[in-house]
DNA sequence: CCAAAATATACACCGTCGTGTATATACACG
DNA sequence: CGTGTATATACACGACGGTGTATATTTTGG
């Protein structure tokens, strides 16, 4: 119950859905078709999605339209952040020089 | 077996280990401590991260040196980056244009 | 009100993952 | 060699998550 946003992108399906949400507003049923599971579990996804911030839902008669939300993919930014030094290319000078005091560091 | 990068993070004791292997190669023994899981546990969970390309390992002696590596971040970036537009409050038209201009000068 | 459509929920099932205990393997050092 | 230390692996187990089927709930239109 209620997962993490990291536990929540680990099942392919919600990345999927995610994915179609990103295009914009849609209705459950419009997402059963594309997400590969059936109705029951697409709507138990867009649960787990909204518990965990990902989506919003706004009803229309008696559909709901879901759509994405920006705070879950901001905090993942965050977490990512704090590893920029390792990944980011546009800091290979600042990389290389920490590199090169660990090796320093190593060898005592 | 073999998960992808959103399933390896999934796992809260996994993420303790890259948040500690961020600070530099770390034996696994002196994980062990800080992981709060028992030393097969923690052998395992390196095992995963190395399947997925988040570790390199450098034998020193007895032991094992695990240190991070950078592509699964930068997958998980380039990830993100398709999301964007939705989170990212700076990312106005001209920002936009700033970023396809870096990323056809990072391509040559 | 009532029937149909859209969505949510309850239930059972099964695979998978994380864990600990116990054991195997590799390496250093006498 | 043999002993101790560091790490990996085998095994069993419990918990949890994703799925489908069946059913409940809500809303619209007549």
């Amino acid at each position: 119950m209620q997962l993490d946003t990291f536990q929540v992108l680990a099942d392919p399906t919600r990345r999927r859905i995610v994915e179609i949400l990103a295009s914009g507003e849609h209705a459950v049923g419009d997402l059963i078709d594309r997400a590969g599971v059936h109705q029951s579990g697409v709507s138990r996804h867009l649960r787990i999605l909204g518990d965990a911030g990902f989506v919003t839902m706004r009803p229309d008669g008696t559909r709901r339209l879901y759509s994405l939300r920006p705070e879950p993919f901001r905090e993942l930014a965050g977490w990512l952040d704090r590893y920029r030094a390792l990944w980011d290319a546009r800091l290979d000078r600042f990389a290389a020089a920490v590199e090169r005091r660990e090796r320093r560091r190593n060898r005592q």
